[in-house]
DNA sequence: CTTAAAATATACCGATTGGTATATTTTAAG
DNA sequence: CTTAAAATATACCAATCGGTATATTTTAAG
């Protein structure tokens, strides 16, 4: 890895979070000077503009989240497992997704839905990847005959996951993790009732 | 109402969807001026500065669709119907939801989670004014002698709420209302299988 | 109709924005 | 060690930001 890639890597680690707390919009290049601890010839010389670098944040932001419950998934000896692993991530995480800022999917799609056109196809295509892990889960469930045959994959992957970013929008706002616990239990009965055999 | 209120009402009500749609803090006074056709002198003479127009237009952008939702429970006959109805809103009224930019309280809840902290209190105050009209409509389902009388009614508060809201945040990303749809149906199942009598 | 006050418009302010041209420093091949 | 290229720092730019002081217009009481 060059010394130009590094400092790339090391631009986009270091903005990533600050993307994540203030925005993507928001968040100026003197933020991202403090952050790095670097210039505008530095920043610009590895970045065409703002938006490659923001854009480069959130797929890091994305990706990292990804990784992390994917290999949650992995780890778990079944699909309902998985599933009920996937519930509890972020309400264990909870302090140091807080601290980062929440989920960037939750905040990413928010401001790019209607005006960060740059942004939205980043951001679609991660939540498509979210609701494929799931989806893949749960088909294996049932090819594995320990979930229904005739339950609609695709509607419970995309159900999960929303409840699970609809308890992260509560518990940052309310600042209570108490709602992502909630939100664990209410898949664990989605699970138990609904899908298993 | 004195000229000067109905004109801070008409800068409320003119600007309300831009902030929504834009976001607070990237909603310039350019933006305002446009969407009033007013100049500076005007929105200044009725606003001590942005914020205080901020909070206004949100809490006038959450009380609107507050009085809509209400309106649409207080027609149901029975408390089931009235949550059924509450997770049907979204996912009938969507055309013009995302218009309007999407829920305001999503909106203004990821950007003043971590950083717009004057409004932070005020997104709040909403959220937990929408999940005590749930509670309140549960309670009186079980004083009905409707819903089973061992139910924790501030948990299905909370828990329909946040479908809803995740459901929005995935319809408007995707830019697919079968999402809300599917909330709705969900709602429903949680409705009838886990609450009624 | 007159007139003082209230409301709105205009013209400006310093600070900050994203971005760039150029100067300097660092890297790494020979 | 030398040196050309690559990488980073510095100094600057026009545009826009939120905000204000003042001028003008509109309102409404007498």
């Amino acid at each position: 890895m060059s010394k130009a890639e590094q400092t790339r890597q090391f631009i986009i680690e270091k903005s990533a979070p600050v993307f994540n707390i203030k925005g993507y919009e928001n968040t100026s290049l003197t933020d991202i000077q403090e952050a790095t601890r670097l210039t505008k010839g530095a920043i610009y010389g590895n970045f065409s503009d703002k938006n490659e670098l923001a854009v480069a944040a959130y797929n890091y932001n994305a990706s990292l989240i990804y990784e992390r419950i994917s290999q949650c998934i992995d780890n778990c000896s079944s699909s309902a497992a998985a599933l009920i692993a996937y519930g509890n991530f972020y309400a264990q995480k909870w302090e140091a997704v807080s601290v980062f800022g929440g989920c960037p999917m939750l905040n990413a799609a928010v401001e790019a839905d209607d005006h960060l056109h740059f942004l939205r196809e980043h951001v679609r295509h991660s939540f498509q990847k979210f609701m494929d892990l799931l989806h893949s889960t749960i088909q294996k469930g049932v090819a594995d005959k320990e979930f229904k045959t005739d339950i609609n994959a695709k509607e419970y992957a995309a159900l999960i996951h929303s409840v699970v970013e609809g308890n992260i929008l509560l518990s940052k706002i309310m600042n209570d993790p108490r709602y992502l616990k909630l939100a664990a239990r209410h898949i664990k009965r989605i699970v138990e009732q609904e899908l298993l055999q």
